[in-house]
DNA sequence: CCCCTTCAATGAAAGGTTTCAATGCTGTGA
DNA sequence: TCACAGCATTGAAACCTTTCATTGAAGGGG
């Protein structure tokens, strides 16, 4: 039921836009019903998306003030200004005050564009990310971000949204900014303009996928263990039919930590058809919940007693769906989750995952990076990190 | 309990990061126990966040061609060769050809720098945000993404994480950089740079926050009518005591919104003392379960039905924490929440939430902002959405 | 057969900064 | 008093592209 509201979440709206503004104005026309938002409360209740608005003039400038203005109003010459931007202790105080004083009233801002020109390359890094919404990744910037500003540089996002041509569309323009390295993690395995980034002299550094040979620096976890992590808590929790739910199979990550899994049953000399592999099409909340309906329906005598989950957002549908449907849990179902998102921790029944390094995998990664563009004796590592696992009510009843 | 683990979540990997890797170098020095990748499976099992690691040669390259080379190659003048990039139709095919053919073999790869320098503006927008793990962000940033893409700008994702500093670095960075416009969720709402910026001929759009007189363009929700539609929902369901949790009191978004709940309760023509004000440190789970706790607490005579959330985080640590105390949700305890986040209908017992127009507040914003920075005749304007109420299980029993 | 128009291509200037060799100045040691 | 070292400052070149006025060539009309 809820289902319905969810799938497209604003697809009302989005049409309303389409309803309100023509298709081509830049800005919106503005419905009958727009206020003045400093006049009273808005009358009647108009319909969500509806705008109401205030306007007012915009002011004009003046033209932006350059180093030449500057090197004029201060009476020195513009490689003076220069040197106080960038090696201020060959300026004399005196002379340093004056010019700063100048950019001052003048209002100077460097032009980038003509610094990153002349010195070849930018201070930045970008990180080109699958999918801002999924806490991993943003965890991940986290950590890239606190590298790149200990060394000075900043750390522009650029959302691919698991889309190729995007992704491609940024990484070219990501080479033509001249950024000081980029950090990926890709949409699919083989990229063509991966390769040609570093051979046109910017660095690029994977993150959660294993760079093959010649591919550059990577930093992963090892997934294969992670799935031996989870299989293996279950196991020793007494659960000796577990199923795998996780899908599509063209993801690496859902292959190797089901093979971690089938590892697991092997050491503990179980056989491998102990393991139920319930495919899923995507790692969403909603394949989750379809997956429970899936598994609750298996003849009692073969259904798992607990769950080994791709990751968090399986999991958390899984979890709600047997809620609702009466399952305990951890009692009737043991669910294990993979990622440890915030969300695992705040479900109703708290959820046991696997946690990766996430912080650490974008600090290394970063790190990885700010080498390869500095370091002439670089040598190119594919680092992977080992992941544990987080216990919580959803596995220890 | 599970507090505990979540709190810092990953503090011990970023000790574990000081002690492997000494502060100053780039690259973490590889701990003993590192191992090729290629080699067999780790023997043992390393602690979480130990690197294994494997490495190669980095290869270097030829220096990058410019438009020059590729003239030179193609036995044309420069001035031929930028109009291919920029005005193709005044090339005749013939050399138009050979100009691609060579820009192909050398790799060519505009200087953007250069461009921009040139040019005097940037093709890029972007967008500075208070947190990119929260989704209701994350959705807007996707919608300023679609309006740039028609555009054929490109929009870099900047985090403030909700600190002042990191925000001025940003916008300091931003300008320096010329972009074309910035969208912006302030950090707080006096901002001394938010003025600078549009007087140094840059044109900012704030979102989720409503601009002042001569403040320029804004983009908001009306959190007034949302906190009443919330309430009023209560009321229509037979509520009468209804808590009302969030803070700080130093955000609008929950000074609305409890304003709006009780100018429900005035319309009712109930008393302002039904609406219990639970205070909260943050808009936090781990705040909503805290305050789960001081709701039981009350005595049964004043006790609420009914919970309104100043956002969804703080409604589902609520309802986990009433889950996990036996209080019937919505029999005991009605809960509504605030964005109507993804994990909001995927919660154990789905949570009814306030709506807001999230793509749509993205692609207004971006839409003003193109407006003010390509229209002359530019009228700056405060557009305020209006929110709708999702309502699902957790109030529709 | 010449002039004029049209289309393609050209070459030089400009944009704002950094870099670096060169200049001018001050003060020191002989 | 002179030579020189050391420091502060200077001026011009370089970075790579875009723009635009100009040139050159080809084709059509008178």
């Amino acid at each position: 039921m809820d289902e319905a509201e969810q799938a497209p979440p604003e697809g009302g709206e989005r049409s309303r836009v389409a309803a309100a503004v023509p298709a081509r104005s830049a800005v919106p026309a503005q419905p009958s019903s727009a206020r003045l938002s400093g006049s009273s409360p808005v009358a009647g209740r108009p319909v969500a998306g509806t705008p109401v608005t205030s306007t007012g003039r915009a002011v004009s400038v003046s033209r932006a003030a350059g180093i030449k203005e500057v090197a004029a109003a201060a009476a020195v010459s513009l490689g003076t200004v220069s040197n106080v931007l960038n090696r201020p202790q060959l300026v004399s105080p005196r002379t340093r005050a004056r010019v700063e004083r100048a950019m001052e009233e003048l209002g100077f801002v460097r032009n980038e564009s003509a610094r990153a020109l002349r010195a070849g390359s930018s201070r930045i890094l970008a990180y080109v990310m699958l999918d801002p919404s999924n806490p991993f990744f943003t965890d991940v910037a986290t950590g890239i971000e606190e590298v790149a500003a200990a060394a000075d540089l900043s750390v522009f996002l650029c959302n691919s949204g698991e889309d190729a041509a995007r992704e491609a569309r940024y990484l070219d323009l990501l080479l033509e900014q001249r950024v000081q390295g980029v950090l990926i993690t890709p949409v699919d395995a083989v990229n063509e303009r991966l390769r040609t980034l570093p051979a046109r002299g910017t660095p690029v550094v994977l993150v959660d996928r294993v760079a093959g040979a010649g591919e550059g620096c990577s930093v992963s976890v090892d997934d294969v263990l992670g799935g031996e992590l989870a299989a293996t808590h279950l196991l020793e929790r007494g659960h000796e039919r577990i199923a795998f739910i996780g899908g599509p199979d063209t993801l690496n990550q859902v292959r190797d930590r089901r093979a971690g899994a089938l590892r697991a049953l092997e050491r503990a000399g179980l056989p491998p058809d102990r393991l139920t592999v319930l495919a899923t099409g995507a790692l969403t909340v909603a394949e989750g919940r379809g997956a429970a309906e899936r598994l609750v329906g298996l003849p009692a005598a073969r259904r798992p007693t607990a769950a080994f989950c791709a990751n968090d957002l399986i999991a958390l549908g899984l979890l709600q769906m047997c809620v609702r449907l009466g399952v305990a849990v951890p009692g009737d179902c043991a669910i294990v989750g993979y990622d440890d998102i915030d969300f695992a921790a705040a479900a109703a029944v708290p959820l046991t995952s696997v946690r990766q390094p996430r912080y650490l995998l974008g600090r290394t990664a970063a790190e990885l990076l700010l080498d390869e563009a500095n370091n002439p004796a670089h040598e190119h590592q594919a680092v992977q990190f080992t992941p544990e696992l987080a216990a919580r009510a959803s596995t220890v009843g």
